[in-house]
RNA sequence: GUGGGUAUAGCUCAGCUGGUUAGAGCGCCAGAUUGUGGCUCUGGAGGCCAAGAGUUCGAAUCUCUUUACUCACC
C-alpha cells in the first residue's frame, strides 16, 4: 500500500475548487493549504509547537540552504530533517532550483547542471538533477521537488522555451533516480507567461507526476492578472486525482484567487517576512503595526483574531517591540500572520464545503483584506 | 569673580581661507516585501544657522554687544 494517496472530498459546485486530503508518511493535510516556510529548518522565529499553535499542517524548507549549511549529510546523521528541527508532521523540500536562480550571482547553467558560488562564502558548487534529488533523499522530506531552471518574468520566448525544456529533460533524470518510498517528487512545470509553453510543460510533466504537481516560475515579478492567465490557461489541463501546488504564493488575494482557479497548495514566505518588517495581515486589511498612529493603541492587532498575539498583545506594545528591535516583535507577528492566512485557508474550505466559494470570493474581493 | 570654549534639524555633529535653493548619521513620518542572503529597501517632513548690531556687492562663516550652557582657576 503506497505511503502517499491523495482523495477529494469534496468539490464546490459554485467554482469547482476541491477539498481533498493528502496523505503522507508523516501525517495526513487537509487541501487547500497554506505551507509556512522554514527556508534553514526553522520558521524564523516560532517552535514546532508555536507552528502547531497556529494551525500548520506541513512546512516547507530548503535544499539549498540546508546544503550549505549545515551540510546535508549532517542533518541525515542527526535522523533527517524531522529530527533534527523537531517536527513529526509532513515537510516539502525545495530543490535548489529557484535559490540558484535568486541567490546565485555567478552561476552556469548547462544541460548537465548548474554551477553556482555559494551565497555563503563564494565557494563553487554543482547541482545535477542526480544530485538535488540525492540531497533531498538525505534530508528526508516528505514531498521533495524536482530541480529545475527558473527563468526570470521578462524572459524571451526563446529562453523561456529552453529554460522548461531542459526542466523537463530534468525532471526525467529526477525521476529515474528518485527511488524512496518513502518521498514524494513533485514535477514543476514552467514555460513563463507563454500559455502554450505552459500547457506543454504541463503536458509533458503530468507522466512523471504521481501524488502531486507543482506550477513554479510564478510570482516572480510579473503583474498578479499575468499570473492569473496563466493559472486559467492551465487549469482545464491539470490531473483531477492530486493536488496541485502553486510555488511562492501568496498573499492573501493571492490565495482565494489561487483557489479559485484550482489550487490546493501554496507556500510563501511573505507572511514571515513582513512579520519581521512589522505588518500584519488582519481582518480590516494590512496594518502596519510600525506606524505611529499606534503609539497609544492599547487594542489588540485584530479584534476577531483568536491567535496568542491578539488574545493577549496591544498593537501599542507591538509598536513599541518593533521599534526597540525586539526579537518577540518578529515572533508575535510571525504568529499572527501564519495564523491569519492558516485560518482563511479554512474559511476558504468551508466556503467549498458549502458550495459557495464565489459568494465566499466576492465578499473578500471587496473587502479590505484583498490585498 | 577671572580667563577660555561652545551655540547649525528632535539628538550628535559636518560646513575649508565669506559666494547659487545649509548637509550627514541617528530619530521621526509613510510606503514596499510572494519556491526567505532575518533585523532590509524606497520615499518624505523638519533649520529666521542663539539674539541684536556692524563690515561687505554678498555673512552660518569676519567684528562687537547680549544671553545661555560648559571647562579651568580664584
Amino acid at each position: 500500500m503506497s505511503k502517499f494517496e491523495y482523495k477529494v472530498l469534496h468539490t464546490c459546485k459554485q467554482s469547482g475548487a476541491r477539498i481533498g486530503e493528502l496523505k503522507t508518511p508523516h501525517g495526513t493535510i487537509t487541501t487547500p493549504v497554506f505551507m509556512p516556510v522554514g527556508t534553514q529548518a526553522t520558521v524564523k522565529s516560532l517552535t514546532p509547537e508555536d507552528l502547531k499553535n497556529v494551525g500548520a499542517e506541513i512546512i516547507l524548507s530548503n535544499t539549498y540552504h540546508l546544503y550549505m549549511r549545515p551540510g546535508h549529510d549532517i542533518v541525515k546523521r542527526a535522523g533527517g530533517l524531522h529530527k533534527f528541527m523537531a517536527w513529526d508532521k509532513p515537510i516539502l523540500t525545495d530543490s535548489g532550483g529557484f535559490q540558484v536562480f535568486s541567490l546565485s550571482d555567478l552561476r552556469k547553467i548547462t544541460d548537465d547542471g548548474v554551477s553556482f558560488s555559494s551565497h555563503l562564502d563564494g565557494s563553487k558548487h554543482t547541482f545535477t538533477p542526480e544530485y538535488a534529488m540525492d540531497v533531498e533523499n538525505a534530508l528526508g522530506a516528505d514531498i521533495i521537488m524536482a530541480f529545475d531552471e527558473c527563468s526570470a518574468a521578462g524572459a524571451s520566448y526563446e529562453y523561456a522555451k529552453s529554460a522548461m525544456e531542459r526542466t523537463l529533460s530534468w525532471l526525467k533524470r529526477c525521476y529515474d533516480r528518485h527511488s524512496n518510498e518513502n518521498q514524494m517528487l513533485f514535477p514543476i512545470v514552467q514555460g513563463n507567461m507563454y500559455a502554450d509553453l505552459r500547457l506543454q510543460s504541463l503536458k509533458e510533466s503530468i507522466p512523471y507526476a504521481r501524488c502531486g504537481i507543482a506550477i513554479g516560475g510564478l510570482s516572480v515579478g510579473e503583474p498578479k492578472e499575468t499570473m492569473y492567465e496563466m493559472l486559467d490557461v492551465m487549469r482545464p489541463h491539470y490531473p483531477e486525482n492530486m493536488p496541485r501546488y502553486l510555488m511562492g504564493v501568496g498573499s492573501p488575494d493571492c490565495l482565494v484567487e489561487g483557489v479559485l482557479r484550482g489550487i490546493d497548495m501554496f507556500d510563501c514566505v511573505i507572511p514571515t517576512r513582513i512579520a519581521r518588517n512589522g505588518t500584519a495581515y488582519t481582518s480590516k486589511g494590512k496594518v502596519v503595526v510600525r506606524n505611529g498612529a499606534y503609539k497609544e493603541d492599547f487594542t489588540p492587532l485584530d479584534e476577531n483574531c483568536d491567535c496568542y498575539c491578539c488574545k493577549n498583545f496591544t498593537k501599542a506594545y507591538l509598536r513599541h517591540l518593533i521599534n526597540a528591535e525586539e526579537i518577540l516583535a518578529a515572533r508575535l507577528l510571525s504568529l499572527h500572520n501564519i495564523y491569519y492566512l492558516i485560518n482563511l485557508m479554512k474559511k476558504i474550505r468551508e466556503a467549498i464545503l458549502s458550495d459557495s466559494l464565489i459568494d465566499f470570493y466576492k465578499e473578500f474581493k471587496n473587502s479590505p483584506q484583498y490585498q
